[in-house]
DNA sequence: CTGAAAGCGCTAACAT
DNA sequence: ATGTTAGCGCTTTCAG
């Protein structure tokens, strides 16, 4: 056995399919991406020796040379929201029917991580950008627009889109939310949500919801926050402090379900009247109230529906069937569980 | 007003910055990577350039041209788990310190999608593959070794890791959480899972389990598993199921903190001793089991830590300060809350 | 400290 | 149906 020097180990381009097919590189490239008409002995030597290699493309030299790139980049705050998983699960479901490939970044609620991951995404030209919400710094703005990619903002609708927006009015989930309330003779509102002034959807939530109040000459009875920790637990101790300092409260609206799980959980305990004494809600519509003791009212956001409408629209783009901006608002509904309706219907 | 026609637009380019600055396309280079010796007066023009314009630069040009991409790519098969997002989490911390950036693909579960995402990551030539398990299919190791690229499989290091691996050993989990059980002098045990035969973790943690049950003669008296739906709700139901048909059983335990969850509820709305008559436990540490009336037993799997560690590793192998495989197994810990302690301490 | 030339691995646009 | 040529926008390398 001679012993011979291993040449150092060069990544795999086209050529050594070429040569190992015995077929010009621009061949092996038609039949890799399945164009032009490439006769079927030659595709199949090409698959052949491919597959063999285990030549896997470099898309890197692809995408600069035709200057298309199959990703789009979806930017959300947070994974551990429940919510934006369910987003990202009508995203893909749309996108798993074209070429197009989804990639996440999450900001963490916090702008200038926003500014830099959309500037990272950005520098990979994309085909297109989904993006949670419609707030975003001058310098996002500015990326956004200049970039030239078609961009779709979701999971609010109230504000001026960069270019095409998804997603219901929070303002107007406030309302219907508080209308709903009130209706049922609610009078003593309290409202607990996370600590969170960056949140904008959650604001323009409570901004909708007092609105509505005003409008009857009501406020909001008293408020409770908090930030970090586990939802559940923290819905259960806010849930005991507003109550404590306020026991004539009647309702209590949580921002999400899980801290309105752990306040129903907690005033089930107490052995609390509910709805009867106190009404509750909280909102999402997460799958997990199905499990609890009683169902809590909740409203759905349609999730699901935003991430499908919002890759509906990128696709489009990517594809030339859409040429416009397009504003989809999805309608919230408000699901009253055992927790909000006061009166048998 | 002349009424020139306007050029069509063409994507932006260093040329662009280099002519609004004066300055060579090089130097601009230079500048925008902090590299090489630039005057403060020439850097300054140019950053100036470069930010007045909103120029982002091309990262598929600048990898294609240097083969150095800053993407690590993490694989997972789902959002919705809980667990998944924690171990991001870790990653992120870890990347965060570094130019790295991960890049998220969801895998569902399917090996058929699992081998195309690894392919569709793959051809963008990433700085280091972070990948959830140690099993997969030929056609997925086959990539993965000859990628030529730092591989992490995470949560499992029971089996053949492609390159390094850090987790739990799943089976030994297992093992440790039937001797705890055992320890307590429950006897009668029933197991409630996923039913998936493609979550090779959670089956050998259950093999783990009766592997131990098995060595003082025993065996796992019921099981019930479930698929899709609210795991809180399917938690319930499949409690109130094993305990109709198996009155007997004194203990349960859950592949997970959810179903765990939906079962410690049901059995306390049931007036069950717990854990007198019968004791509980889930699996994972979710932050979630915090705010139940009762806490519920569980095993914390180590997540983030598992996700700094693999982190670290990629990192490392990336600037040349590791380049052996490593293996880092996690220690698991029984958290014995309130549902697995029978006799107190 | 700055610039000029060559080329990364692929594909568009033409040949043939 | 297949091959040839000329870049894509950047960075590497080498010269000033």
């Amino acid at each position: 056995m001679t012993d011979r020097p291993i040449p150092p180990r060069r990544p795999m381009t086209l050529r050594d399919v070429s040569e190992a097919s015995g077929v010009s590189e621009m061949t092996v490239s038609r039949v890799l991406r399945n164009r032009g008409d490439v006769s079927q002995t030659t595709r199949e030597r090409v698959l052949e020796a491919a597959k063999d290699l285990g030549y896997v493309p470099n898309k890197i030299a692809g995408a600069l040379a035709s200057s298309r790139v199959n990703l789009v980049a979806v930017i959300i705050p947070s994974l551990s929201n429940m919510v934006f998983p369910d987003v990202l699960g009508g995203i893909t479901e749309v996108l798993d029917e074209t070429h197009l490939q989804p990639v996440v970044g999450v900001t963490n609620y916090r702008p200038e991580r926003e500014e830099k991951v959309i500037y990272e995404m950005l520098s990979w030209r994309p085909s297109g950008i989904i993006i949670a919400g419609i707030e975003h710094n001058d310098a996002c703005r500015k990326m956004l627009t200049a970039a030239d990619v078609p961009v779709v903002e979701i999971m609010d609708v109230d504000g001026d889109p960069v270019d095409s927006v998804v997603g219901i009015s929070q303002r107007r989930a406030g309302r219907t939310m508080a209308e709903a309330i009130l209706k049922q003779g609610f009078e003593q509102i309290g409202f607990l949500g996370t600590q969170m002034p960056l949140d904008h959807r959650a604001r323009k939530r409570f901004e909708g919801f007092t609105e509505t109040l005003a409008r009857r000459g009501m406020e909001v009875a008293d408020q409770e926050f908090y930030a970090g920790g586990s939802a559940l637990k923290k819905g259960r101790e806010m849930t005991e402090t507003i109550l404590g300092r306020n026991p004539d409260l009647d309702f209590l609206w949580y921002s999400n379900d899980m801290i309105g799980a752990g306040g129903l959980l907690w005033c089930l305990e107490q052995g609390i009247d509910i709805p009867g004494r106190l009404g509750l809600a909280g909102f999402n519509g997460t799958e997990l109230l199905d499990g609890l003791p009683r169902k809590l009212a909740t409203m759905d956001a349609g999730r699901r529906e935003t991430g499908r409408e919002a890759a509906k629209i990128i696709a489009g783009r990517a594809d030339g069937t859409l040429t416009e901006p397009k504003r989809v608002e999805i309608e919230p509904t408000v699901a009253f569980g055992d927790t909000l309706r006061r009166y048998k219907p």
